[in-house]
DNA sequence: CTAATTGCAAATTGTTTGCAGTTTA
DNA sequence: TAAACTGCAAACAATTTGCAATTAG
């Protein structure tokens, strides 16, 4: 699906600096922090604005179109969300590739927490590591 | 063990503002923020520094005295490590009660990524919902 | 005594907001 | 043309830092 195909279906107006947001996360083979994205967006569209940039990052993970991915040293990751569904993320520390995970350790620890009387409602389920190319 | 000798085992002064923290953290039955600590250490202990705060708990964290959570909310939250080792954290997201997780997703996990090529090094799984008392 | 620790004030960092002008559908 | 969106500048919140004074061991 292209890019604005993506943006009219969820109803939002196709503009310049949706579209390279979209462009720069779709091309990136890594998860980028939202200065990373920035100073990419900042060479295809010059002159977008940082706030354009966090209110679109909302924006788009609120209608499904981005994930958000934790990290340790503060600021978030951000990534086009390319699997329908529940799903976590594997990243590499090196390169910052990452990829979705299928299991979720949630399917079978739910039961046994409803049993001690706790239930969950969300959760968080990250991993970071080296991908085979960085691990040297 | 005491809070004096939690320090001195690992080779900490025992200062009284390190003594105010510890005491607010292992009373609490909660996770608190910096900011709920910082109040609290207030009242025990008043003139207390925010940047002393912030120093003690990178101290403290560092030396395996406290663990830090991640909130989606930012902010971090703290909590004395009640537990040995390696666990996760389950947490009421009404009264902040929190308790550790025996279980570790990782240990199944890690084998099938290895297999991928991939080399976890850190993983973060964080639970939060309802206590039996805040579920209503 | 001296290395560790603290308070203070200022700087940073990352993110958010109000508003007026512009653009998309 | 109306609602959505953007740029701008300023505000914010959380955290960090440099430094001089204090304190624990």
């Amino acid at each position: 699906m292209s890019i604005d195909e993506m943006l009219r279906q969820k109803k939002l107006k196709v503009t310049p600096q949706r579209k390279a947001i979209l462009t720069v996360l779709e091309k990136s083979e890594s998860v980028l922090s939202a200065q990373e994205l920035f100073r990419e967006v900042l060479e295809l569209l010059p002159g977008t604005n940082f706030s354009t940039i966090y209110r679109n990052l909302d924006m788009l993970i609120s209608k499904g179109i981005l994930c958000r991915i934790h990290r340790e040293s503060g600021g978030d990751l951000y990534e086009i969300r390319r699997k329908e569904g529940h799903h976590h993320h594997v990243v590499c520390k090196s390169c910052g590739a990452s990829f979705a995970l299928d299991f979720c350790p949630m399917e079978e620890l739910r039961r046994e927490l409803q049993k001690q009387g706790f239930t969950p409602t969300e959760h968080r389920f990250e991993i970071y590591g080296y991908c085979d190319k960085c691990r040297k």
